[in-house]
DNA sequence: CAATTGACCGGATTGTAATTATGGTCATTT
DNA sequence: AAATGACCATAATTACAATCCGGTCAATTG
């Protein structure tokens, strides 16, 4: 029971956090909007953050393992790698496409480019490649890849084309996602050479 | 002999933009600045192109020249397809990194995102996906890729993914050429899937 | 007395009006 | 006929006052 009044109070911050940078990203999010939504008085925000940035940190932390999450309900360990992963990918380019907060703070990086909003897009994406990575290196283990790839750049080149795939090329030329989901994966199970 | 007075002004005028844009970037680069660099009035320069823009468009569609014959003198027939596509990108990488045009286009981007700027770098990327289309077209008839693969795509993907290793991932886990090429070429050609 | 609060501070940001710079034109010159 | 640069309208920049906001802390509360 370590929880009570503190507890609750650092809560409703939170909450109040997520929903304002949300609706107004980053940079639009006042510490005193954030303190009116909680229903608390500004200095109390201090109490349990020091700054504007560790909230919002705190926030990316918490979006951060929800992402994890969903990446783990997604995998079915009766499939193969090939397909757990595109599944898992095609997940996370939807939330990222649904996820206020995600959009909000795409936005923001694209109109002015909020380093702060940078920054927490690239934590999340870098929760997503540890995710990848360590699933590759489930794979290497059970003999499905082979054991002489490097996780770490493995999982930053299947993050890197499968979304240069599903993201800039259905741009101009729409795929469906099983269309992505098939060259996807035969390209990075056995490459274009001819066999 | 459609040379003589004017073709020369044009070579002048092509030339002392070439250099301004260069040093200048697109943005800094004045209409009034080339007519001095190039020793002619700046009404001169409406004789041969219409707008700042056409001026810088011509400047661009003469370096797409320039690194689509490098492109085609690093090509050698005798190599199989992935050793000429590694020397190719690695040349490409270099290219952009030295040109101090491609240099000062791409910082401009970063620092104000000068529209002209990505225009004139997405046709010069567009140029080269061109060219290793073209690539994956004759190697596909030449039976060393599968002829299951759209060439364009696989331009686009093949372009992307070496970047991003020779680009992206260099910046923290720095490699050398050949450690480059040899994971390109041995994820694109049979993938990462155990055998 | 520990937790909470909001008035307050200084630096950053923004609105805006005046000033300057620039792309493009065209009457004049060569 | 080709070339030029003064000129124009508008876009970009500057200067600066007004406003905003992150963070602090003395006063208040329960």
């Amino acid at each position: 029971m370590e929880s009570k009044k503190p507890v609750d109070r650092r809560m409703q911050i939170i909450e109040a956090a997520g929903k304002s940078f949300a609706m107004f990203g980053y940079k639009a999010t006042t510490m005193e909007l954030v303190s009116k939504i909680a229903g608390v008085g500004k200095g109390t925000i201090y109490t349990f953050f020091a700054t504007k940035e560790d909230l919002f940190g705190e926030i990316i932390r918490q979006l951060a393992g929800e992402l994890r999450s969903l990446a783990e309900r997604m995998i079915d360990r009766e499939r193969n790698f090939f397909a757990n992963l595109a599944a898992v990918l095609h997940e996370l380019l939807l939330f990222r496409e649904k996820h206020e907060l995600m959009v909000k703070l795409s936005q923001e990086i694209r109109d002015i480019g909020t380093p702060m909003a940078k920054d927490g897009i690239a934590k999340l994406e870098q929760a997503i490649q540890g995710f990848i990575q360590h699933e590759v290196e489930l794979a290497v283990k059970k003999g499905e890849l082979r054991d002489s790839v490097d996780p770490a750049l493995t999982a930053f080149i299947m993050l890197k084309l499968y979304v240069a795939i599903g993201v800039e090329w259905s741009k101009s030329h729409p795929l469906t996602r099983e269309e992505i989901a098939d060259y996807f994966t035969n390209l990075l199970s056995s490459g274009v050479a001819a066999r």
